[in-house]
This record gives structure tokens, sequence and C-alpha cells, in this order.
DNA sequence: CCATGTGGATACCGAATACGTATTAATAGC
DNA sequence: GCTATTAATACGTATTCGGTATCCACATGG
């Protein structure tokens, strides 16, 4: 079957007659009879009823009628959908994400894209640095956002914003702390790191930058994720560093001071496949690249 | 557009290589590139994404492979309700009704037809003997019921039933009655007749009958429809003669008396059109008359 | 660096299919 | 019976399709 014998059909259905449907459609009569006959041959359907005075649908016919027409629509709509996907109007867009941006930065930024680009549905996905490379490969996602990802083939991480980091303490840890005094902390609590796997990763870095500073804390805890970590503050058995953005959360039992010697050193990242020209993915890498600049002197 | 297309697109996009859908398809890959490109051309929009390790779907791709798949299984759908059409499984039948035999036979047959045919759909509509003939001549119904059918061409009236008799009586005419004196009424109570237009109608056949017997009753009302006219029985007017099926109903303020002697003079017709192949129609016939047979000697 | 393999595109040819013109067949109305 | 209308058929031509062979792009491996 092909959908010119559909359109025939349609046509042929319409005007009761064959001569007229050819004349709509601008063939001559023997090609309606023709592809007509070859469309009930293969249904085993016979679909007009063939009158001197023109021709009539059966109820067979009747009932495809409805069939066909529904398929010649769908045609166009799925013309124009493909159009429109194309031109990234519509579409998916599934986003892997972990730790820390997800708690205020993946948010304003896909706020913003999602008004930008009403007709994209976006779908988020909780997964690992590992995960989203994996993901990532196999397409089932588009992008990724996280921290400290690996360099691994046709994956391409981008580094999209620096966020500051805040000291982070029990609400009963007294200590006045400035920005020249901020080291001296943890001669008096311990430290708590997270998270404890996903090499390298924020933990490194603090460790790193610590060490640049000339510390060498004592190390509480390496707890699993953050949440982990605060508990841990809550409940005094050390301090943290944390990046920013976990400071405009309400989390019971801890204080946060927010570090300007430190206001640049918390990398952001996104992940994406080298060779993946979706347009939605490169208005949503446009789009965070927008948000960088008009965002580069705000806190986050 | 065709359906090869949409055919060869569907396979390249599982298959994710244009020489395996080539095979899977039982055709060389040149076809599948150019119909791929045909398609591609006629949308404007690119399907594809081709590496040197196989082809993957753009986003636009994505897109229209919900669409294309959606239209080969609508093909697949609509051939199959064709054929159930054709065996009279599925459909629709148009049923035009008219008078007394709604009351009572109408339900009856169409709810053994319906037994039978749980597939089709049945739609009533209430139209008078001429818009009854319209209405087959323009298609908009399959089959009339009723009574006294002009003949016209094309259309097809078929006698399936012979209905008994009632007289009917204003509740508090206290006459005893039985099969030889019912005549006799008439001399006391003058005759209500319906309905009023249509003719030849059911008001004809009572008059003729009540000559034939000898009767020459005074008419007192000749009603639009019968429920006028048992209205006017029961405030007392007159009396009428009803078909028996009008006498399974309740009526406030009648009584009925069935006449054993006009236990057969109350045709009831069907009416359709002669050119009508329609399986569904040729069913309900089929059906009614199996009906007739069985319920020869019921008591309608 | 070249050899090799894979996947898609292109060129060309023969076959299938579609269309157009002309004609025929069937039917209804006069 | 004649004519007008409508669908079907016959046949020649044009288009389209698919097959074979080949080419091109690119990645991989020595």
């Amino acid at each position: 079957m092909e959908l010119r014998q559909l359109r025939y059909f349609v046509a042929v259905a319409e005007e009761r007659n064959f001569g007229l449907a050819a004349q709509k459609l601008n063939v001559s009569q023997p090609p309606i009879t023709r592809q007509i006959k070859k469309l009930e041959d293969e249904m085993s359907v016979v679909l007009f009823k063939r009158t001197s005075k023109g021709s009539e649908l059966t109820s067979a016919g009747q009932a495809f009628l409805e069939d066909a027409r529904k398929i010649l629509n769908q045609v166009k709509i799925g013309v124009e959908r493909g159009q429109a996907a194309q031109r990234g109007e519509i579409g998916t867009l599934e986003i892997g994400y972990f730790g820390t941006p997800s708690y205020l930065l993946l948010p304003k930024i896909l706020k913003l894209f999602k008004g930008e680009n009403p007709g994209l549905e976006l779908y988020l996905h909780r997964l690992s640095k590992k995960e989203q490379m994996d993901a990532l490969k196999t397409g089932q996602i588009h992008i990724g956002f996280g921290r400290y990802y690996n360099q691994e083939h046709d994956l391409c991480v981008e580094h999209i914003f620096n966020e500051g980091m805040a000291l982070c303490l029990p609400a009963d840890f007294s200590m006045e702390i400035d920005n020249s005094n901020w080291h001296s902390v943890f001669s008096q609590i311990p430290l708590i790191l997270f998270p404890a796997s996903g090499r390298p990763n924020f933990a490194d870095e603090i460790l790193a930058i610590l060490k640049r500073e000339g510390v060498d804390p004592e190390v509480a805890n390496v707890s699993e994720d953050i949440r982990a970590g605060l508990m841990q503050v809550a409940i005094g058995t050390g301090a943290m560093i944390v990046p920013n953005s976990v400071t405009e959360m309400r989390w019971f039992g801890v204080r946060f001071v927010k570090l300007a010697a430190l206001s640049d050193d918390c990398p952001i990242s996104i992940i994406y496949r080298k060779s993946d020209t979706s347009p939605h993915l490169r208005k949503l890498i446009h789009s965070i690249q927008h948000f960088q600049e008009s965002s580069a002197k705000i806190e986050i």
C-alpha cells in the first residue's frame, strides 16, 4: 500500500466519482481506477460500489475512509513536527545532574531556558559522574551537570562556572570567623570531607586548597554526600568547606561563613557529546553561556 | 511522500545502519539511501546524522519516528477495520423509526440483533415516513421501521409483521366487552383516530376495517399521534383502536381490550434501499426475518 | 604513513510501475 | 433503441525503482 492510493481513495470517496476525483488530483481517470483496484486487491476489501452514476463507499469503505484520513493527517502532522524539531522548537532534552550544582544553579539555568523554549520538554536524571558518562555514550542523556569530570573520547567537558566556597560550622561553634583567620578553625575542629567516591572530586579539591594555604587539618570523616556531611557538622563532628550554593538552603544545626578568599575555586562543569549536533542541546549550551555572562558578578 | 519511504525510514532508525536496514527489508543498500534522501528533501528535514560507524537519528528524526510508526500502525489498523467491516462485524447502522412499532417490536428486534452483532453501533432517528424516505435516498439512514409506506423507486418496502389490535377505552367506561360485541361500543362512544398526517396511515386502516365490519362510528377527534389520542381517551372524549404493542405500556386513565377478530390486521414494515448491499443492513434484515419466524406465534 | 574495513553515496542499467490517450463496457434516462 | 454518463481496459510512453558496481569519507591498525 502506498500513500498515493490513500490520496486517490479519499478523493474518490469525497467526490463519489472517479472522474471528478481525477480532475481534483490533476491526473486522468484511468490511474484512479487502477490504484483503487490495487488498494482493494491488497486489502481484500471492496471499497466502492460502482454504479452508472458515480461510486459510493461500501460500509467497509466508510470504515476505512476514517483511517485513511487519519493516516494522511498524521503525515502532515509528522512533517510539521519534524520541521519544528529541526528548528529546535519542540523535542526533549534528557539532563543528568549530580551533587550541589542541582541545589541552585541548575534550577536557575533550566528555569530561564524553559522560559525561552516552552516547546521543549526537560527530563532530569540523578546520575553519578560515571553513570552520566555512560548515559551520554548510549544517548540516554544529552547533557550532564556536575564537577570534576574526567576527559573521555567524544565527550566534551565545559567549565561553565566558578562558585565561591563557604565554611560550614556547627551552629554552636562560637568562634568569630573572618577572611583572615578562617584557616585557624581547623586547629580547633576537624575537617569533614565529601563525597567519598567518584574521584577526582570535591574532597580532593578541598585538600588541595588547604594544602596550598598551608593548613593541615585533621580529617574526622569522609561523608558519602553533602547531606551526610552536613549532619555530621550539625552533631558537632567537625566543619566542612562547601560550595556557596549550599548556603542558600536552610540546614538544621549548621552555620555558614562565606569565604571571600575562596570566591572562585569551586568549578561547575557540563558534559556532552562533541558529536551531538542536536539543536536542543546547542540551544541549552548557548543559554548556559548567556547565563554565565549575565550573572558573572552575581553571587551564587 | 510514500509509505515505502516511511517503512525504510523506520527500519534504518531501528538498525541505525543503512545496510542492515536494507538486509532486513530484503533490498540492497542504495535504494535505502535514495528513498531516505527523497524523504528528507521533501520534508526539508535532516532525519539522520550519517557517521562513519552508522547513522543515528537527529532530534527531528526522533520526533518524526514517532509519527512514522503511528502512520504505519494506522495503516495496519485501517486494513483490519476495513476487512472487519466487509465481514459485517463492525460498523454503524442508522435506523429510522416512527410510531407504535418503536414501543415494543423495535426494541425487541434490536436487542436481539445487537446481542448477535456486538461490534455494530446502532443509531436511532425518529423520522416521519417522508423523512425516512428522504434519509434513505441520501444515505443518512440504512433502514426505516414504520407502517403504510408508499412505494418508490429503489426503495424496498418489506412487510415484516402483522400485529393484532386492541380497543382502547376510558378506564371508567364500564361496558363489558368480548370479541362478539366489540362493534357495539361505537354506538355508545365516538371514535378517536390517529395519526392525522402521512397518508395512507393507520387511521385509514381503522376506517377500512370498521367499514368492512359494517360499523359507521362517529369520529370525535383525529389526533396528531397516539399519545394525544390516548389522552383524549383518558379524558373521555372517545375510544380508539390501537396496535397491540401499545397495550404493553401503562397509560393513565385507559383500559385495553385485545380483539381476537383483529389479531392480524396491523402491518409493520421496514423500508430500505434495494441497491444497498451493506452487509450490516443485510444482517439486520436477516435477523428480522429470523425474529419473524421464531415469534410467529408470540403475542406482541 | 599506508593498508584495510566499514558505511553511505553515486552512476548506470534493466525492470517494474505509473500515467496518458484512446477505446470499450455497462447502465440509466429519454 | 439512442444517448449520456461513468468506470474499466488496452497500449504506448515516461517515470520511478531496485540491482550491480564503484566511489568517497572516515576510522582503525600495523
